[in-house]
DNA sequence: ATTATCTATAGATCTATAGATAATGC
DNA sequence: ATTATCTATAGATCTATAGATAATGC
């Protein structure tokens, strides 16, 4: 997320770390509550900001909570992308994306919280997973590994999915989260064409280790 | 949604109304915008009553909009309800839930815009259909018509995916969404044990007429 | 007599900006 | 000299309530 020695000279990197502040706040605001109606007062101070600099770098609050959501996306995309670089079977992706998606639940939980209350309106987005999930999605339609006629379709089965995960964990904290992630794993690749012998044992296999 | 006599005197009669008209104000900024951070007075300009009727009836707007979609989410059951009542097979209650939920982004475009902005926080509400959706999937796996180990999981991926279906009708308006709407719950219903080719039948057999 | 609605308003809060201050580049 | 930040503030807006008005029950 944050690049040790960011580019630019010093201003551009004081109006960067000002700037930084202030998505940073709105994000943990997101996370805590989804609740965007706090004030840019309430926001500036719990970035540690002057009231005016907000006005240096957003012209609104939808603004400010958009980049932030944008933000937390790009962080989430780096992560998974990081753990998922070593895999090429694209039954293996769909499942490890899950697990760890919903193991990043407990090792990123704000990020999670973000996307718990903004990742709808994500799913089919340009930026953020779905373009590579749809190329994973289309590539193991021509290995012959997934049997899918509409791929935007499969997209939205697996990104809503993914979220009533999300929102299982957070409405009965009591269930394992990882156990219900490989059973929707499995779950998830049977419906892909996967056959449920073998769905399940992909889905149970180890997770590349996490970062 | 509308009894045509309420019950009660002329006093409760009035009062209702007035409640109501707040309500379908909520309801109407809920599913055009989502945008709560409307002010009361924009609110009760809207529903046509006096400013200081609202705290009659509601001690925060927050209290107002989680009655707005408490209103569009049983006015939603009933309607699937409806449509419903005459199946029996589980596998044809779901591809027709999936179906019929679809079909009301047009033909009730107000509540399914509510439930794409909040439903996720309703899938596994007590409210709601959650529980009659878990009853069908539990009957589905007695009766031997589906394979699912954690009925939880397999209700997070129904209503996620729904959500995500919504979402793809919004995101690319030039999809044909009774299409999509087959080919997920032909998914859907692989993923739940039905055999493919039995799947496909059931998901584009003929929807019970539309009230 | 009772109850709900409506109007008016006091006080608080919020937004956007103007002007002063501090930091950096050249 | 330039640029960003910070402080202070004017004006707008919003919330919650008090008191007046209208409708109904008995």
């Amino acid at each position: 997320m944050t690049t040790s020695a960011p580019p630019g000279n010093r201003f551009e990197r004081r109006r960067a770390a000002t700037r930084q502040a202030l998505v940073r706040a709105a994000r943990q605001i997101l996370a805590e509550s989804g609740d965007t109606s706090v004030s840019i007062q309430a926001i500036a101070e719990r970035a540690d900001v002057g009231f005016g600099s907000f006005y240096n770098h957003f012209e609104s609050k939808a603004d400010l909570f958009d980049a932030a959501v944008t933000d937390a996306l790009a962080e989430y995309g780096e992560a998974v992308d990081g753990h998922l670089s070593g895999l090429e079977d694209p039954a293996e992706l769909v499942s490890a994306g899950v697990r760890l998606s919903a193991g990043m639940a407990e090792s990123h939980p704000e990020i999670m919280e973000i996307l718990r209350h903004r990742g709808l309106g994500q799913i089919h987005s340009a930026r953020g997973l779905a373009p590579w999930a749809l190329r994973d999605l289309e590539r193991g339609v021509t290995s012959g590994r997934f049997v899918v006629d509409a791929p935007a379709v499969a997209l939205s089965v697996l990104g809503g999915s993914l979220l009533g995960l999300l929102q299982l964990g957070c409405s009965r904290p009591d269930i394992d989260r990882d156990e219900a992630a490989q059973n929707m794993a499995e779950m998830l690749l049977h419906m892909l064409g996967v056959p449920r012998d073998e769905a399940r044992d992909i889905a149970r296999r180890p997770l590349p280790d996490i970062r």
